[in-house]
RNA sequence: GCCGCUGUGGCGAAAUGGCAAACGCAGUUGACUCAAAAUCAGCCGGGAGCAAUCCCUUGUCGGUUCAAGUCCGACCAGCGGCACCA
């Protein structure tokens, strides 16, 4: 049955078709094309050297997009491009003496050209964008130019994590438990370092607001960013010093209803009116107090187990409302970024306040019960309720009090409304090399100048560079790349050091993409409004917060900026789940990686079995979103899938002449045959129900390839046991075989090609018309009716379609199985669904 | 602690409120083979029964409905995010 010189050879068709795909460059988007454009979009990879199977899902999900939205006529741009700067490279440059530049390239080669082509990805390499290139962070330069220029880039004092033994600010991923991720014996201090800032807070309320638009994004990620941004209501209540009438401390609080119950002050111990408000009996505590605070890091601040820790500074605070004099205390639980860096406690109604009163022994004064009526608090109440002990505010309900207290205090002078935003400025200075240097100038004379656009790129040196990983950063010693003169007055100057996170570079590279080659501009205005924004993007899940959200300032920064016209880059997201496998080192299932020691590698599996089946299972084991554990068992049974639609085909060849068929066969043909039109009926239905499945609306990959495979075994049951096959027969397989190519196209590239070439047909199948379905071949005229008695299935039949209600009934009652159940009880009613189902109840 | 998501066979999963378990993995039986592998075909949630057949089953407990895996409420478990944000 099987002829058995054709032998299924993977690595071979596969890499055929894909040295043809890119000599033909049938994946080029075409700029300002009379087909509607599609902006199809993966994450970019940062160049690590080695994909796996876990990287495998997302460009696999992407690149199943984008054939099919070729297939479907539009003029698909699907971009890729390499996010390559950052520490790994510099790591690499350390502990192996190889320079970070070489590192890169190497991996970035062995990457596009072995691992992600041997995935069969349809990437348009023009449009290529290498983030560490000079002729892409020449961009990345120019465009914190433009920041600096509106304001939205500026420098100031803040505290960030640092290594004492590195001499650099680490990034917060980047300490692990307090430690320093390269030294575990050394704590991270909490160090003030003048860095650079890029005010996304201007953008705070405009990217909470716009995310109601972004309607084809996950739920999940939009609730993640709005908690992220965080905005709360509240007013500002300003409190004036006893003895010191001239100073005031302004405070923001959500809960203004409290302000008769405030008991004492908190400031944070980086607050500056700190050292004027302590009096000289307490200057001792209070230094040590601020010293011990600068030592811990965030981790250890923040941590929640921690007790309440703090010092009074020995002055009083009066609040305006009560005139009652309350003590000050510094405490490392008021945050110097948050609001105005100082708390009013109010104990008797906030739980963090509640505990610092009971460990201090300050006076706990309640002033909200749910009746109005004081009793013994064992924790804080902080529902709202009823006031009380607050003058002319007794008895009001908190949310009246709220509005009441601020107008009041808004009349008097003593507060304002406010709002507040937990997101902070975006910290983008980096002490280290391998990163985009920030183009700024200092002189002595003149400060800070940004470099002129025209003397962009600020280059990295290439040479005379030494990477000891001690010391800062290797830019410091390069004093021949550090002498410059100064734009205003030409004197020697020297150049800023840091280099700026690599977020920056990976949050306008999708905009790049649409221009990716020009050497004049950034892009091109015209063509980024016609490319963008992002029809549909694809990204893990870890981007939920920062990248996806600096993307979006970058967005509505460079709108107003008038370098495009869109508020929002990405229209559509979807965020696949992870790819997990047993680590015997975590001794569970756990997200595929190398340092858990739980990867399986691309190239041995595409040797043996290809990228064909490695796509179809990494689809098929569950739907995008969800996380999928590699196995290779199960990505073999996709192997076997795939293998089956081989011998298929050369069974049909050989034994039914096949052939391709375009159009439909009239179904009135077919009424002498009833398995023949049940065969036709199967394959209608799977292009009907591939068809949905992999539409924008819910890109369920996995049933659709379940539908697939069962139209391949429909068509191997039909031709079991057969020798010769009349014309007919001969037109619907060749009909049933020539679209299971096509809907397979996107799923199984070069499967699909080369069957294709196989059954004659003209290159490419990959630019052919997704198929339509025959809805005559849908129609049926029976049915399977399901029979209930009080809710449980007794019974099903076939039966004609299109009864009336009374009929079906009629049909129903006269079963036996139903005289039977029927018999000595009540009937109670009859429901009927015409051509479903029929549910007889009866009393009891 | 707060917010969110998810609980269905041995496993991955499927099911516009209308036949629970499609499709695949593992297992198992048969055909082919001297044999094995591969392949092709069949079986494959649990229980009772020689059998036809019957009963039970979507984390637990309630509710709505003629009908609930699906909708509502409470709880339990697992995962994820945030975590002293005033």
């Amino acid at each position: 049955m099987i002829p058995s010189n054709i032998e299924y050879k993977p690595k071979e068709i596969e890499s055929k078709w894909q040295e043809k795909w890119e000599k033909t460059s049938i994946h080029k988007a075409i700029d300002f094309d009379k087909k509607p454009k599609y902006y199809s979009l993966v994450m970019f990879p940062y160049p690590s050297g080695d994909l796996h199977m876990g990287h495998m899902r997302v460009y696999t999900i992407s690149d199943v997009i984008s054939r099919h939205k070729r297939m479907l006529g539009f003029n698909v741009l699907n971009p890729m491009g390499f996010d390559a700067f950052g520490l790994p490279a510099e790591n690499a440059a350390i502990e192996r003496k190889i320079p970070p530049n070489e590192w890169t390239k190497k991996n970035i080669d062995h990457m596009k050209n072995k691992q992600l082509k041997r995935m069969g990805t349809s990437y348009d390499w023009d449009r290529e964008v290498v983030s560490c290139n000079v002729d892409y962070y020449k961009w990345t330069q120019w465009l914190f130019l433009q920041f600096y220029k509106h304001n939205l880039a500026y420098q100031k004092d803040a505290p960030v994590n640092w290594c004492p033994k590195c001499q650099t600010v680490l990034a917060n991923e980047q300490v692990e438990e307090g430690k320093c991720w390269r030294h575990d014996d050394t704590t991270v201090e909490r160090k003030m370092m003048r860095q650079w800032f890029l005010k996304i807070t201007r953008y705070a309320e405009e990217l909470l607001r716009d995310l109601e638009k972004l309607s084809g994004w996950p739920e999940r990620v939009k609730l993640m960013q709005k908690n992220w941004i965080g905005k709360s209501e509240g007013a500002e209540i300003v409190f004036g010093v006893s003895a010191k009438s001239d100073i005031k401390i302004p405070v923001y609080t959500t809960r203004p209803d409290t302000i008769y119950g405030v008991t004492f002050l908190v400031l944070a111990p980086e607050h500056p009116l700190v050292s004027e408000l302590t009096t000289n009996e307490n200057k001792e505590k209070v230094q040590a107090y601020i010293k011990q605070t600068a030592l811990l890091s965030e981790i250890e601040r923040l941590s929640e187990s921690k007790a309440k820790t703090g010092v009074p500074l020995g002055s009083f605070a009066i609040n305006p409302f009560t005139n009652q004099k309350i003590p000050i205390w510094i405490s490392d639980y008021a945050l110097l970024e948050y609001g105005t860096g100082a708390v009013m406690g109010v104990p008797a109604h906030d739980s963090r306040d509640f505990e610092f009163a009971k460990k201090f022994g300050v006076e706990i004064k309640q002033v909200i019960s749910s009746d109005g009526l004081s009793r013994e608090l064992l924790k804080a109440y902080i529902e709202p309720g009823v006031l009380m002990n607050s003058d002319t505010f007794n008895g009001l309900h908190s949310e009246d009090a709220k509005r009441k207290i601020i107008q009041y205090g808004n009349e008097k002078g003593f507060s304002k409304t406010r709002i507040t935003y937990r997101l902070r400025d975006w910290l983008i200075s980096r002490q280290r090399y391998w990163g985009c240097p920030i183009p700024v100038i200092y002189c002595d004379k003149c400060g800070v100048s940004p470099v002129n656009e025209n003397e962009l790129p600020v280059a990295l040196p290439e040479s005379g560079i030494e990477f000891t990983g001690s010391g800062g950063s290797p830019l410091l010693k390069s004093k021949e790349w550090l002498s410059v003169k100064c734009p205003k007055c030409n004197a020697q100057a020297r150049r800023e050091t840091d280099t700026m996170d690599t977020f920056i570079c990976s949050s306008y590279y999708y905009l790049r993409y649409s221009d990716a080659k020009n050497e004049k501009i950034a892009f091109d205005k015209e063509k980024v409004n016609y490319w963008l924004p992002v029809d549909q993007y694809v990204g893990g899940v870890e981007h939920a917060i920062l990248h996806l959200l600096y993307s979006r300032f970058f967005t509505k920064a460079l709108r107003d900026s008038e370098l495009l016209n869109f508020d929002e880059p990405f229209t559509n997201l979807l965020s696949q789940g992870m790819v997990t496998m047993f680590s015997s080192k975590e001794g569970k299932i756990a997200k595929m990686s190398k340092s858990k020691g739980n990867v399986v590698g691309t190239t041995e599996f595409f040797d043996e079995y290809g990228a064909d089946a490695a796509r179809l299972f990494i689809l098929f084991a569950a739907p995008p979103e969800q996380e999928i554990e590699w196995s290779t068992q199960g990505a073999i049974g996709q192997y076997r899938f795939v293998e089956r639609i081989w011998r298929l085909f050369f069974n049909l060849k050989e034994n039914a002449n096949l052939q391709l068929f375009e159009g439909f066969i009239p179904v009135e043909t077919l009424h002498e045959t009833p398995l023949l039109k049940d065969l036709y009926r199967i394959a209608n239905y799977t292009i009907k129900s591939v068809s949905e499945d992999i539409s924008s609306e819910k890109y369920i990959f996995n049933t659709a390839i379940a539908r697939m495979t069962e139209m391949v075994n429909a068509m191997y049951r039909f031709i079991l046991n057969k020798k010769t096959y009349s014309d007919i027969e001969i037109k619907i397989l060749s009909f049933s075989f020539t679209n299971l190519l096509k809907l397979l196209a996107p799923f199984a590239p070069h499967l699909a090609e080369e069957l294709w070439e196989k059954s004659g047909g003209a290159y490419s199948i990959h630019q052919q018309k997704w198929p339509d379905y025959d809805k005559q071949a849908l129609v049926t005229d029976e049915i399977d009716l399901v029979i209930q008695m009080g809710g449980k299935k007794i019974d099903v039949l076939t039966t004609k379609k299109g009864q009336s209600q009374k009929e079906l009934e009629k049909i129903a009652l006269s079963l036996e199985k139903v005289k039977a159940r029927l018999d000595g009880k009540e009937l109670v009613k009859v429901v009927v669904v015409p051509d479903k189902i029929v549910n007889i109840v009866v009393k009891q």
